[in-house]
RNA sequence: GCCGGCGUAGCUCAGUGGUAGAGCAGCUGAUUCGUAAUCAGCAGGUCGUCAGUUCAAUCCUGACCGCCGGCUCCA
């Protein structure tokens, strides 16, 4: 019997009898390794853990733990899941079940919506499933094989995938009654599916087109544990806590009406304070960077719309145009041309590049009905926009420090992690090949050089041109894209745009379109739901409330009030004949940063007994010394005062 | 736009084929209180809109509008 050499994660080196599978491997390691094992990596490739091992190599044991471990965690949850459905609606066809970011999906084409109940009846048969125990196995079958087995026991969409697939060598898994066209691998058993949920249906177009028959996804999700489970189902309702749009309501910042429309935003008084803030802090920092202002109008003659070439490449997300005095107008999709416009109103100089036009422009898209979100995705936004005419020799260098205005910018909102993608030429698009290479590759630089990293998003860049855009990660980990920066070779040549150079000749400018916060309207959203609605003191909207115990503190409550106010701190005053418990409930409720409590005893020392939200006590402080300490709070944009 | 669910007071939600209720919020009054809800009273609704069925519709049916979860698309 020979022998082989496995080289474990730890790098040790252990000798096996040839053979031995990756479930055997676990054991030998450890009985509570074996226990988790779900699969096994040989030399990086993932595979079933019944593989048995035959050369040497360099192994892994793979675990929920790891990302590729939940990956077939889930997806052979999704095959338990349609193993299941299978039994109960054998009339249901297959389509597919991938396991995705969080849990997994199959696709079903059923000859009715499934409903609750039938999720209900669908988790008891999969529980049922797995506590038989039934063995996962592999097989592999020639193409003409797979293609009569799924045609006899009538699949047509997985008919459809295995004739596109380019092997001739086809791999399917086997549970009971139950076949799946499947590269795996699998954990070996359902009875390693332990807790599982299924968490909706919803319909899905086949492959994704939606020219195709729309199909029946049912979405679920599975951990080892039930408390894993359990703590996950936590994380949903607390995602649910923060939705923007609940806390949107409860602290009185927006709202979406019926009668004005959808996705179009009302900003409520406390709510448009806060993007004032935001609009404030905004405008200091593009000056000190270099950006010049403007303002541009809402609408635009139909030629202009024609020139930028919006209206044969944007027409669909564009508002129906109007008549004006026989002219066509349209509402504004983008801010680019009239940035444009007024860079060609006069003679440029190579002197007067990079010229940084910035603008908070209110443009109006057309979405469809059923993509509006809240504030997260509307109709009417403010985008925090600015063109970059910047000379082709400046380009990189101006990318550069674009992206690191952007990090910065975003850092100060309490966004640490980002995501970064280089988004490249689609098919619908305008200019030649070179130029489009030529600028993903300098976003690629610029992208290096600030030390952010990306992945590519091929066919993912707008009509004009490659972009770079970044997406944050919000309290809960989720991503959310906000930042784009957009090379664009193409206006230039439509408007005719030119600067003269250094040789006295014309030459032609790139043009950079940039946002950093992508629009008011949904980093707002995002902002709400990454603070819980508890913004950091220099945002909120009451920086501090005063609270008197009884009419007797009135009026030394008021003049604290003004104080701080005069101070520049934004504070207001509960003098109503509550008790002060209830006073501080509400004032907790709102998420006042701080809450400042006066009874006789602060009177007589003209001091404030201070609560910082959350419920932490900071006890009675000199209000000389409180109003410093929260001016410095302000100042650098902490979250509280010990925070 | 497509698939499914939902639409009752400002908010959160009960409810019935015989034209509606609760809690909170609001208003009025009482209470003057030390760190997350003081008490009482009052007021508040074309039951999303429009048709249809019915002696009678908030309830049943249909269309439309809007919202929610997805798909597709995007800042």
């Amino acid at each position: 019997m020979s022998e082989i050499q496995l080289r474990l994660l730890d790098g040790s080196e252990k000798k096996y009898a040839a053979g031995i599978t990756g479930q055997e491997v676990a054991e030998k390691i450890g009985s509570r390794l074996a226990k988790d094992a779900l699969a096994i990596k040989v030399d990086g490739r993932l595979q079933d853990l019944n593989v048995s091992l035959e050369h040497n190599a360099a192994i892994e044991i793979v675990t929920f733990g790891a990302p590729e471990g939940r990956e077939v965690y889930w997806h052979s949850t999704s095959h338990l899941m349609a193993h299941a459905v299978k039994r109960i609606f054998p009339q249901a066809k297959l389509a597919i079940g991938p396991a995705i970011d969080e849990g997994f999906y199959y696709d079903f084409d059923f000859e009715r919506p499934f409903t609750p109940e039938d999720l209900t009846r669908i988790e008891a048969k999969m529980a049922e499933l797995s506590k038989a125990s039934v063995p996962i196995r592999r097989k592999t079958i020639s193409k003409a094989e797979a293609i009569a087995l799924f045609q006899k026991s009538a699949e047509p969409y997985k008919v459809e995938l295995i004739q596109e697939l380019p092997d001739d060598v086809i791999s399917i898994y086997e549970q009971e009654d139950f076949t799946d066209l499947c590269r795996g691998p699998h954990v070996a058993s359902t009875a390693k599916i332990k807790s599982f949920k299924l968490v909706s249906v919803a319909g899905a177009y086949w492959r994704g087109d939606e020219k195709n028959k729309m199909l029946q996804r049912i979405y679920g999700i599975s951990f080892p544990t039930k408390e894993a489970l359990d703590e996950y189902l936590v994380r949903l309702e607390e995602i649910k806590r923060r939705d923007h749009r609940k806390l949107g309501k409860e602290l009185d910042l927006f709202s979406l009406s019926e009668e004005v429309g959808g996705g179009l935003a009302l900003w409520h008084p406390r709510g448009a304070l806060i993007r004032k803030t935001i609009e404030d802090f905004w405008r200091d920092e593009h000056q000190k960077n270099g950006y010049d202002f403007v303002y541009s109008p809402h609408v635009g003659r139909a030629n202009l719309w024609e020139t930028s070439g919006h209206l044969s490449f944007y027409r669909e997300n564009m508002y129906s145009s109007m008549d004006v005095e026989g002219q066509e107008y349209y509402v504004k999709p983008m801010n680019c041309p009239f940035h444009i416009m007024i860079y060609k109103n006069k003679l440029r100089s190579y002197r007067d590049l990079p010229l940084r036009f910035a603008e908070l422009g209110t443009v109006y898209r057309f979405e469809r009905s059923g993509v509006l979100h809240g504030l997260l995705r509307v109709r009417g936004f403010t985008q925090d926009d600015a063109h970059i005419f910047v000379a082709p020799e400046d380009m990189e260098q101006e990318i550069i420090r674009v992206i690191d205005f952007v990090v910065t910018m975003l850092r100060t909102f309490g966004f640490q992690e980002f995501k970064a993608y280089i988004a490249t030429r689609p098919e619908d698009a305008v200019g030649d090949n070179a130029r489009w290479e030529q600028a993903t590759q300098a976003l690629k630089i610029a992208a290096d050089k600030v030390d952010l990293a990306y992945e590519m998003d091929e066919g993912g860049g707008a009509f004009y041109g490659p972009k770079i855009d970044i997406k944050i990660k919000d309290a809960l980990g989720r991503l959310w894209q906000c930042s784009t920066v957009q090379f664009d070779f193409n206006l230039p040549d439509r408007f005719d745009m030119t600067y003269v150079g250094i040789d006295n000749q014309a030459h032609r400018p790139y043009v950079v379109h940039r946002a950093l916060l992508g629009s008011m309207e949904r980093f707002f959203g995002m902002l709400i739901e990454h603070y819980a609605g508890a913004f950091p003191v220099w945002l909120a909207p009451v920086q501090a409330k005063v609270l008197s115990i009884t009419d007797k503190q009135l009026e030394y409550a008021k003049g604290v009030r003004d104080k701080l106010r005069a101070a520049g701190i934004r504070a207001e005053l509960d003098a109503r004949s509550e008790k002060v418990g209830f006073k501080i409930r509400e004032a907790e409720l709102e998420k006042t940063p701080y809450i400042l409590v006066v009874g006789d005893k602060e009177v007589q020392q003209n001091a404030v007994a201070v609560r910082v939200r959350g419920g932490k006590d900071l006890g009675v402080m000199r209000l000389e010394e409180f109003t410093q300490n929260v001016l410095n709070a302000i100042h650098e944009k902490k979250c509280t005062l010990h925070s």
